[in-house]
DNA sequence: TTGTATGCGTTATCAC
DNA sequence: GTGATAACGCATACAA
């Protein structure tokens, strides 16, 4: 049994009321009488016990950080690993505990958000992963709990957002390309399901738009941001599209996928064709030809959202915090030839 | 307010004790006393407040998730996030919780194990990460706070470990290049102050001996693990040993670094020399040429490491459990040629 | 089968 | 300055 207030209260011949204020820095303490209960503490190893802490402050000073799709998607943790990392490092440093909590679709079913945040008293919650027709996304905003969504857009009085500017990174991905002569350029998606594939996609018909190219449905196709599904996606779209010049990928592992794919095929990347990212995880500094992509901070997408809820459990209401993204060129782009 | 027993209790026109007993299925509740107060609970969403439950049982059913260096290492993510991720989802499916911590080598200085371990009420912990000059590999000892530690071999009553077999897999990996012809097998290891260093030099010498080959100290260079410096220390290494027509790394980020390094001062990998690595990381696949390595299992270690840790809350000694590592060839190892 | 009383370790109120 | 005492929400020994 480790040593409580009680025992320390004991020893000190004073009461518990003074252990307590004491040990909380209370100002209307005889010097002397701190000092001796601070040595006792200190003999005993005393460590105050935060259950119980937490059940008469009615605060749990954690943060939940919700993830749907931990362990589903075999290439979440390029992009997952440093926003956990920035949040446990921001958490850490204000003073707030971070529960993992993985989930996924099916069991979102099972345990409502509400419920779930209400069982662990979480004092407020990070959310990503989430998909545009997970249950969750409903939830979250009936819940009123200081909710931090990360690339999920909702703003209410309890809920707020950090994401990466999506559609202007898209943007700078294909003016990139057009900049470089493309003019027939394919995009491949990820899932309808995630918000940034919408926002991508948007991004890629303004710039498109912009420099007076019709954007055509059948120049998109659809993946799960994996590296398969993205080598699958590519060969009926080149041979529906033997003109194209150009790929914008919705993520580095898509990118992956599409290159070593088209090489199969006997396509030169990037002579033949420029295939370009989105994330800027390292493997595309790895890849033969490395690959430009569009760097987004994910570290930092961490801290601001851990700030943003420190800001929300203090009285603020839901806001959006939008980071803007990077090109980065590298090999996998090159102007056209002809 | 969230709904309590009490307010179950007083709409029920039943006593707390009842509406306790009810809601934990004891047997000694009139069925449909139970019914309607389970119906009350239902109307009401009421969900039992975890930390007041905590307090009361003395048991918290959550794991600490320690990690050292868990943003430190620009490489920790390839090894740490599949062990995360088995531990997530085994802890999940035992009805535990996972609290995760970072730390590093200063923090560890500043809050030892046993007040960290204490304040926070972890029932266990699963400890990762850590250097053999770490405070905490002295303290978790002394703690007596049930530990499953990866990576690092301790055993006594409350502490267990799981681990991969780093001297087999080392010696797979050394054996390997001497069945393809190589005698002259350089080393770039990581650092000393990690146990699997230690583990992965004892299997590279003990593959050489058991093929009748000294073991040269001046053939192994030290790294911290990641490629730049893997790339740096191969330099030299090479330059001394011009002998040498393969290098063992320790694991896979090394040993990109090397054959990168290695092409820029001309040699080809692997027709002049071989290259072999340890993890099997994703990145190994991508690179050109595909790297032949030694897989480890994450996600089992991550696992295993939460059913020994319950069966360890549930009175059992601690244990270690060993992983079988893997021989994966791939195209940076090649038979010699002269 | 149900209720009363007590305690888990801490903080807060208020009297002394 | 200090100390009873109640309270946080829940579980349980024991009494009824």
């Amino acid at each position: 049994m480790p040593p409580t207030i009680k025992d320390i209260a004991k020893k000190a011949g004073v009461s518990v009321t003074t252990v307590s204020k004491a040990l909380n820095n209370y100002q209307d303490i005889k010097p002397e009488t701190r000092k001796k209960i601070l040595k006792i503490a200190r003999e005993l190893n005393y460590q105050p016990n935060t259950t119980a802490r937490n059940l008469v402050l009615r605060k749990t000073n954690t943060i939940g950080l919700i993830i749907s799709g931990l362990s589903t998607s075999r290439s979440a943790h390029h992009f997952l690993f440093d926003v956990i990392c920035g949040i446990n490092d921001q958490a850490y440093g204000k003073q707030y505990d971070v529960l993992l909590y993985g989930t996924n679709s099916e069991n979102q079913k099972r345990m409502s958000y509400l419920d779930l945040c209400l069982q662990r008293n979480f004092d407020g919650v990070i959310l990503m992963g989430v998909k545009t027709d997970d249950p969750y996304v409903q939830e979250v905003v009936e819940a009123e709990i200081p909710t931090v969504l990360i690339d999920v857009p909702i703003v209410t009085s309890t809920c707020g957002y950090v994401t990466t500017d999506n559609v202007k990174g898209a943007e700078m991905a294909v003016q990139h390309l057009l900049d470089l002569g493309h003019r027939h350029i394919l995009m491949i998606n990820g899932h309808r399901q995630a918000f940034v594939s919408l926002q991508r996609e948007e991004g890629y018909k303004k710039a498109l738009e912009a420099n007076g190219l019709p954007f055509r449905e059948d120049y998109v196709a659809y993946t799960d941001f994996e590296s398969d599904s993205g080598a699958q996606a590519v060969v009926s779209l080149l041979q529906k599209h033997l003109q194209a010049t150009a790929i914008f990928c919705a993520s580095d592992l898509i990118a992956y996928g599409v290159i070593t794919k088209c090489m199969e095929m006997g396509y030169r990347v990037p002579e033949d064709i420029s295939v370009i990212g989105f994330d800027g995880i390292q493997l595309g500094e790895i890849m033969t030809p490395a690959l430009s992509t569009i760097y987004q901070n994910r570290y930092v997408m961490g801290t601001s959202a851990v700030n943003m809820l420190i800001e929300m459990l203090e009285g603020s209401e839901g806001y959006s915090r939008v980071l803007p993204p990077t090109l980065i060129q590298r090999d996998s782009t090159k102007a056209i030839t002809n």
